[in-house]
Formats: C-alpha cells, sequence, structure tokens
DNA sequence: CCTAGGATTGAGACCGGACTCACATCGATT
DNA sequence: AATCGATGTGAGTCCGGTCTCAATCCTAGG
C-alpha cells in the first residue's frame, strides 16, 4: 500500500511540487510557511510533503538565509565535569531558543583551538562561544569577532578583546579563601595547577590565563593585606597528568618547610591530590588542609567532606548561549557583563594547621 | 597598507578568479586542488586567496558533494562523566579524520531522542552515534537507517535492528557481580536504577533498556545458579533525581527485611546512595554492602573505596566513532561487533553482610 | 610542417531551498 | 462597468561551491 520509502537521492522541493501538481514556488512557500498561499494549494502541497516524507535540506536553507542556527561551542575537556555542566547549560538553552552546538574539545592546545575556531567559521555557525585556552595568544578570538560573527568567552578573559565575557570573579574568591586559610593560621599555603609556562613559577610572572592570574593576584592580595608574604616557591603550575600531580602533592608535603594547605586549581586536580595525602597516611585537616576550586557532588562523600569553592558553572554556560544567541538575532546586549559569584562552601577540610609558626 | 580586512559579505571563489584574472572554474579547481591546473595559475589563484583572505564555504561545498564531514551525537546527558568521557572518545577520534561533532542531549527523553535525530537528519550530518533512550520505541532508529546514513548505538542495544553496536556485554558482568555479592553472603541485594518505567517492578517485566534488561538478567542468572531467588521486591526503578533516589535508598534499608547489599546502576545513582547511606550513619561496608556501575575516579576516595564495575567508555566512544567513519567512508564493517569487557574492581565496598540469613 | 592527444581553460549547469518580480485573479469600491 | 489594492502564482535568479563539457593550447610524433 505504502510506497518505498528508501529512495537514493532526498525528496526536494521540486518533487513535492511535481506531486502537487503546483510550481516550486509555491511549495516552497507552502512548506516554508511564508509568502501567500491558497488554502487549496497548502493543502495539496503539504499532503504530497508528507506522502514524499519531504524533510527540508537544512543546508541548502541555510545557505541563502546565512543563518545556520549553529552555534559553535570550544572548550578545553569536556571530560571534565566543569565543561560538562557549562556545556548542559550551554546545549539546553540552545535547545531551547532552536539552536545545535557543534562541540570541539582543543585539549587546552592553543593550536587546537585556532583549528577549532576556523573550523567553525568555515562551517558558517551563527556565533561561537569559546573557553580560550590562553588569555594572552587570542588573534584568532579577534579575527572572528572582525569577521563579525558574534562571540562570547566562557570561564577565562580576554584583556583588549571588547567582547562579551561570562567568567566569575577569581580574584575576588581568591582573595576571600585564601584570606580564611590565614586566619585559621596557615602561612605556607600551596597552590597547584595545570597551566603551562616555560619555567617554574617567580613572583610577577605573567600567566596565560586570566583565570589563574586572577587567583594568583587574590592570594597575593590577601597576603598582603595580612601583612604577610606570599610563598612563591608553594605556587606549582605545569602540572599535568594524575601522576605529577600526586609527584607535586608529595614534594609539597615532604620537603622541609613543607606546606601546611594546599589549593586545587580545579576538580581534577584536586582528585589526585587527595589520592596523594591519603597515599602518603596524611588526614585532612589534622595533618594538611585542603581547598578546591569546583564543588563536585563527590566532595560531600570523603571523610572529611571537603571546602571548595563552588562556581554556577550550569548557569554561566546558559548565560553564555543566551548571550550568543541574543546577540544572533540582533538583540542588543546590556552594557555590562554581569558578574557570576564564586562561593566558598566551608565543609571539612580546613582546620588549624600542626604547628603554628608565626613568622616574625 | 594592508587594506580593511572586514568587509561585510564574505570572500567568495568569484572575487578570487577576478582579482587573480582567471574564470571561476580556475580558480575552484586551484583552491580545491582538483582537476587540471597549470603552475602560473595556481600561485596567482592562491596568492589571491591569500591576500583577500579567502576560507571556503563548507556549507556550500557540502551542498554538492553531499558530505558535511560532520557526524551527529545523540547522548542522554553530557553532565553524567559516563557520556563526558565517551564522547571525549567520539569527538578526539573524529578530529583525528577531520570529521567535527554536534552534539545533542536528550535528557533521556525518547521523544527528544526523535526530534535530535530529526534534526540531525536535515543538517545532512554523514552519520550519527546514538546512545538509545529506549531501547523499544525505535521507530526513528530505523528511519534512520533506511534512509541509507549511517548509524552507530552506543552503550544500548536495540533489538531487530542491524546496525553496529558499541556496548559492554551487561549480562555477563551483572552476573559476575551478582555472584560475588552471593558468595560473599548477601541474599537482599537491591538494585536501582533510573530508568522510567509504568508501574514498580516485577518478575519478567518487559524493560525498555537493553542495559538494564541485560543487568537484570545477569543478576536473576546468577540468584539461579546458586539456587536463590531474586529479591524482586528489592530491585527498584524510576528514581529520579537525587533527593528520590536518597529516598529509595532509606526505604530499602530501613525496612523490616532490608538489603544487605545494594547495586547502583550508574554513578549519579551511586553518588546519591553512598550520600544517604552516610546521612543514616550506616557504615559500608560493615553495615551495608554496595556496588556500583562506573568507575569514576573519585571512588577511590571514599572511605572506604568504592567497588566498581569499571566500563572502558573512552574506547567505546573510540570504536563507535572509528566504526561509523567506517562506513561513512564506504569501508565495509567487520562482521562481528567487537564485544567490550567491563570488569569488577573489588576495592573495599563489598563485605559479609552482618547477619548471614541463609534462607532455606 | 601538420596533426593527434593530453593539458588547460572558461561557460554554464547544478545542489536545494529562499526570494524577487512580473503577471494573473478577484472581490470591492465608486 | 472601470478601477484599485490585495492576494495568488510561476518563471527565474541567487547563495557559493563542484563538476561536466566543449573549446583552445601545446608539444611530440610522423
Amino acid at each position: 500500500m505504502n510506497s518505498d520509502a528508501s529512495r537514493r537521492r532526498d525528496v526536494t522541493v521540486a518533487d513535492v511540487a511535481r506531486a502537487a501538481q503546483v510550481s516550486k514556488a509555491q511549495a516552497a512557500r507552502a512548506l516554508g510557511n511564508y509568502g501567500a498561499v491558497s488554502d487549496d494549494v497548502r493543502v495539496r502541497v503539504l499532503a504530497a510533503a508528507e506522502e514524499l516524507d519531504y524533510r527540508p535540506n537544512e543546508l541548502a536553507r541555510s545557505m541563502n538565509t546565512g543563518k545556520s542556527h549553529t552555534i559553535g561551542v570550544v572548550v578545553g575537556d569536556i571530560e571534565n565535569p566543569h565543561f560538562g555542566l557549562a556545556t548542559r547549560g550551554i546545549t539546553d538553552t540552545a535547545k531551547r531558543s532552536g539552536f545545535n552546538v557543534i562541540l570541539i574539545n582543543t585539549d587546552e592546545d592553543t593550536g587546537a583551538e585556532i583549528d577549532a575556531v576556523r573550523v567553525l567559521l568555515d562551517k558558517r555557525v551563527d556565533g561561537l562561544i569559546v573557553a580560550p585556552a590562553s588569555s594572552v595568544e587570542t588573534q584568532h578570538l579577534r579575527r572572528v569577532y572582525e569577521s563579525g560573527r558574534p562571540l562570547v568567552l566562557l570561564d577565562r578573559k580576554a584583556p583588549g578583546l571588547d567582547v562579551h565575557t561570562v567568567a566569575v570573579d577569581m580574584e575576588g574568591i581568591s582573595h576571600d579563601s585564601t584570606t580564611y586559610l590565614i586566619s585559621a593560621g596557615h602561612r605556607r599555603i600551596a597552590f597547584i595547577s595545570t597551566l603551562k609556562t616555560v619555567g617554574p613559577y617567580w613572583d610577577g610572572m605573567q600567566l596565560d590565563s586570566s583565570q589563574i592570574s586572577d587567583r594568583r593576584d587574590g592570594m597575593k592580595r590577601a597576603f598582603v593585606e595580612a601583612g604577610l608574604e606570599v610563598p612563591d616557591d608553594l605556587i606549582r603550575l605545569n602540572a599535568g597528568d594524575a601522576e605529577s600531580i600526586k609527584k607535586i602533592t608529595r614534594e609539597l608535603l615532604q620537603r622541609p618547610d613543607p606546606a601546611t594547605a594546599i589549593i586545587a586549581s580545579d576538580g581534577l586536580i584536586g582528585l589526585s591530590v587527595v589520592e596523594a595525602i591519603q597515599e602518603l597516611d596524611l588526614s585532612i585537616p589534622q595533618d594538611v588542609s585542603f581547598l578546591m576550586y569546583d564543588d563536585f557532588a563527590w566532595t560531600r562523600l570523603t571523610t572529611p567532606p571537603l571546602t571548595v569553592i563552588a562556581q554556577p558553572v550550569y548557569d554561566m554556560g546558559v548565560a553564555a548561549a543566551e548571550a550568543l544567541i541574543r546577540q544572533v538575532e540582533g538583540r542588543k546586549m546590556p552594557a555590562a557583563d554581569p558578574a557570576f559569584m564564586a562561593e566558598l562552601i566551608r565543609r571539612g577540610s580546613v582546620a588549624a594547621p600542626k604547628a603554628i609558626d608565626v613568622g616574625h
């Protein structure tokens, strides 16, 4: 009774028009729901389309509307729940507005990011959301901006680029949490990040990531305000895989003048740090205090539950997508970027250090 | 010195051709690197393209090659690290072969999945990877198959659909781990899943998800082999958000005839189950044994570390992408789907139940 | 010196929709 | 009955590439 559906070529408006005995233009109008179409024609065309199982070719449609209803999202690592959640916020919002998402993972490599941006531009996405690997190397982002296609940055800022940016106030929360540690009695506070740099950290070093840079500044301000000096020797960058993080952790805790508190720059790092601490048979917070960025659910399950810095990641994804789509649709942006606030959630991993050595 | 780059309209082959003083056809050939082009023309065209900062419009290209070099990926929840990792395997592999990924999240809703598939088909993706929400409602998948576009299933099977499927042998691992619990002395073994069904579980009930269905079968076989009966009253489906999972956990542990071991169907569920157990002030494994699917890194950090069923999720993502791309490129598939094996990783969350009541 | 055959080249069709424009149609206005 | 504005309608162009095909160029063989 029903015709064989699996034709080689796709059904096109022309096919539908022929079946409905009308011109291609009329069929297109009826199908696309635009222009003037008589009821008679509309009914016939729709029936024919149904019968033939017609599906519009979005590629062709995009080509002459100039809109692809697709946004490109470039993140460092979707495997990281931080980005997973942000991506979820983005895709949920995009879907709600009828947009699709092309996702590209850069592995935090600027080269890959440059490629990603180029590819997305070539695919004529309507806009881009990028979590830039570097806040310094931003030529490719500038090119997006100049191409006229909307761009929204997520998580990290790019100084000098006049682009809507969705990020939390890192300097502030870093300051506050460092102050929290200092007032608990800590002086030897370590900070571990995977940010890649050419050499080891030194005071005043330029940091490619605005996120890390801001955190450093916040720490510094907290120490200065307390009349103390930042323990630069405990700021450890270039952490890599789990093993290298554990190695760094061991070094920090087994040196003559060990760290009494460790701040992990994200949840993935924190995981390995905690594991290393456990392997050393040290306990948190008796032997060492611990604090990490990212409020992953599992931080409530460890003994003790971990004190973390929670960021409204999902909401930030939503905000980024909303801002982007607003721009794509030509609506104006609010003048200022809304500031998202991170929150220090005190659970049980911070206590006074074993032996308080108030230097001076 | 340099011309103003930010033109309104994009630069096209026609523009390049004009600048290079050759025909559009020749410019296209030089740019697309096909057909016969003299060195002279090639050099001029490439120089002009460089000068004008020409970038091909992939949409237009896709339209008449029929290939979009894009694959669609439909998953239930990227926020779930399980899918995050699988997605990572897919995107890594896709990138390596020059493919892009359009990601759509369905929230495990079949309706959303149907839409997703339709949208991706309309966008003329070269192929699809789907982690189907239901193993029963698969009309939309059948339609993909019939449309001639390659399709690969991930995680869950769809009986009756002759499609390459990348999944682990759930029946086997479920049987083995249940046997492990039984031999540790457990009889009251609970199983919690978020699978939605119309009513509560009963023996022989048809389960929409092949994954859950296979696990049930494996459990059943283990019990039967041990000459025991499956405690159907402890199989709890329709778990939802964290709160509902906790509620179910409490019910299981506070009933007159409580569960002595709980199996969580995935890492997200496991998280809430463990949290609920902690909130009840019960300890694992003294008061209740615990086992969960998904070997998330944090399971090593809890006290005790959790016994889990590890699945090679990343590799499965890679395999799915490779299989799909192989089909897209017209190469034949190996006859059989390679079987991925899950592995029971015994850490510390399973022990003998408090009071062994060997019913008989 | 003439010519066959491969290398080049440009004109134009085509992919599948959206959209412009000129040309009906038709009821309503006066 | 002539006129006018509001639909309806179909032919054909365009988007930005790819690709076919016939015409033109060259160069070596005869």
